[in-house]
DNA sequence: CTGTTAGCGCATTCAG
DNA sequence: CTGAATGCGCTAACAG
């Protein structure tokens, strides 16, 4: 077996040369097949197949400042809240023919603002964010550097370029709601401390009317911080009847660590959890907690990058997508 | 306030200009600053911030045949066994300035095909691979790229260039040996359709030493999947013992699918799932599972990428880095 | 429909 | 230590 030796890449010039024509009517034949006639086409495709061609998107980026790349910045990828969201991204603009370049901000203000300068310097034609943009300098950058931008997963009258979220104080104020409209007394809170769980913990507190017991996690929250959360809050105020919890991961935590130590689920203490994991329908007792559809963000932000990339202007740049309480039976009310 | 009209982004000829260097001299100071003397040094960091510069990646990728950017393909995203993977791969590569561009097979054949060729195209400077690369054109293709390849989450003594995994057929082998040990006769499987998975199913029956009932689901497996899946696995075979399931997911589900019929788990019926998810260890009762450390994969393939990015032989192209099986209450011995 | 001429922004030769 | 020239691979703009 006569192993071809990994020689240089064949360039459009060796298809050009192979084929017999210019290397301009190669590059047309291959980009815009429409303005070349059939029978050169044809030759070109043989070229293509002969030389082993791959043509190479950064050359061609560089003039055309195209890089059909678009950049998309997460707290961090193990948040199982923004993989329906990641996902619909990825594959709505691999449809169009875009890549996604992922970065992870973990966090942290300092690194999403020097991520979106490694973001900027390989000239992405877009850039999503979970998130709003957190620095002021960045947001200059971002609009400085002329793409389109769309943050997500929150809200703001004033976003960088376009967005695609909702509000968490809007959340945190529907959970307060429903919690009195229950006529729960002793309530209390088991959130992350990431800036949209705290959001919803302060829109919380104004519906509320005042502050209630809050145990924070640091973020990202999972079910063992949900056990250690309900162990702080339940020694700060032994007698709560309802917890809000900012993840349905903490939630399950939480309503595990209250099941080990004898309290029933939704008698003794009610649960409301968030983001409406797969799970949440299925435990027992199921899990009440708010849906996001975080499919639909990701979507929507591709279809808004992929416009303003065909140089349209969108008639909604900043879309609500809103949310929804889910009661379930971890809220049936309690006698 | 004078907003800054959106100008052209400034480029390293600004900056020369602006230091009074020369472009190389500006070039240097910025990659190589050991070469520039302190003073011009100083004087080009000024002319970066008066100029805003942020460097060009794909100009300088295109000279130096450094794009800096791994390419990362999935099956997707949002199956959250390759979550840790992802995110120690995309950290690590982080710390050295490599960014990941992410792609989704799908689970599809061709679309892998297609997709790995959309991503030789951008030139990176290695691919990392969630499972091996299925079609021998696409493993032709990396090798005439010459550039580093990791194979993971599998097994394989020729892989396209590096691997970093473990025997799906070994798994299999081992749960069906526990199986045996446990002393039960009537057992079945609940499966994901994908490769891995499918593997897992072979080494079992091989150790089991003959065929067992079976439930397929599509990949990927779900909670939901779960239940359906013991829904029918209970009409072929009313009084299985045990079930192997392809992914703790799915395991949950078929618990859940049995206390919802009021078996009890192990007692009735055992199970043991594939992957070790952050609520196994909680649930009630606990579940049996197959740990693997998807950290170290990410981990280990992004440091091998790299070495070999460096120019580096690594000692050690193939690694298997095993599994182990996490005993809990749901195969505790049923009487 | 096709070809020629110029770069895109930077880094790699080589010389000073 | 610094600089001038050259070209990475491709495509936009203009000719034919």
């Amino acid at each position: 077996m006569k192993t071809t030796a990994p020689k240089k890449a064949a360039t459009l010039h060796d298809v050009a040369r192979e084929a017999g024509v210019s290397l301009i009517t190669a590059s047309r034949a291959l980009s815009k097949p429409e303005l070349v006639s059939e029978k050169t086409l044809e030759r070109v495709k043989l070229a293509v197949d002969a030389t082993g061609y791959l043509p190479n998107l950064l050359a061609g980026g560089l003039k055309s400042r195209k890089s059909q790349m678009i950049a998309g910045i997460l707290p961090a990828v193990s948040v199982a809240q923004f993989l329906p969201t990641l996902q619909a991204l990825t594959d709505t603009l691999a449809q169009a023919g875009y890549q996604l370049i992922l970065g992870q901000s973990g966090y942290n203000q300092a690194r999403e603002d020097a991520l979106i300068n490694t973001m900027i310097s390989r000239r992405p034609d877009g850039l999503f964010m979970a998130g709003l943009v957190g620095s002021a300098s960045a947001r200059e950058r971002l609009v400085q550097a002329g793409i389109p931008v769309v943050e997500s997963w929150d809200y703001s009258d004033r976003p960088v370029d376009m967005l695609v979220g909702f509000s968490h104080l809007k959340v945190g104020g529907a959970i307060a709601g429903y919690f009195l409209s229950k006529g729960w007394k002793r309530v209390g809170m088991a959130s992350a401390d990431d800036h949209r769980a705290r959001q919803r913990c302060e829109g919380f507190v104004a519906t509320w009317g005042r502050e209630v017991p809050t145990a924070f996690v640091p973020a990202p929250s999972g079910l063992a911080l949900g056990r250690q959360a309900l162990s702080q809050l339940l020694a700060q105020a032994p007698d709560l009847q309802a917890i809000y919890c900012s993840s349905d991961q903490m939630a399950q935590g939480v309503m595990i660590e209250a099941q080990a130590r004898g309290l029933r689920v939704p008698q003794d203490l009610a649960l409301c959890g968030f983001g409406n994991a797969e799970f949440s329908a299925h435990v027992e007792p199921a899990l009440t907690t708010v849906s996001v559809d975080g499919r639909l963000i990701g979507e929507l932000s591709a279809r808004l990058i992929l416009e303003r990339c065909a140089g349209h202007t969108p008639q909604q740049p900043i879309v609500d997508i809103g949310f929804q309480i889910l009661e379930r039976a971890s809220t049936a009310q309690n006698p």
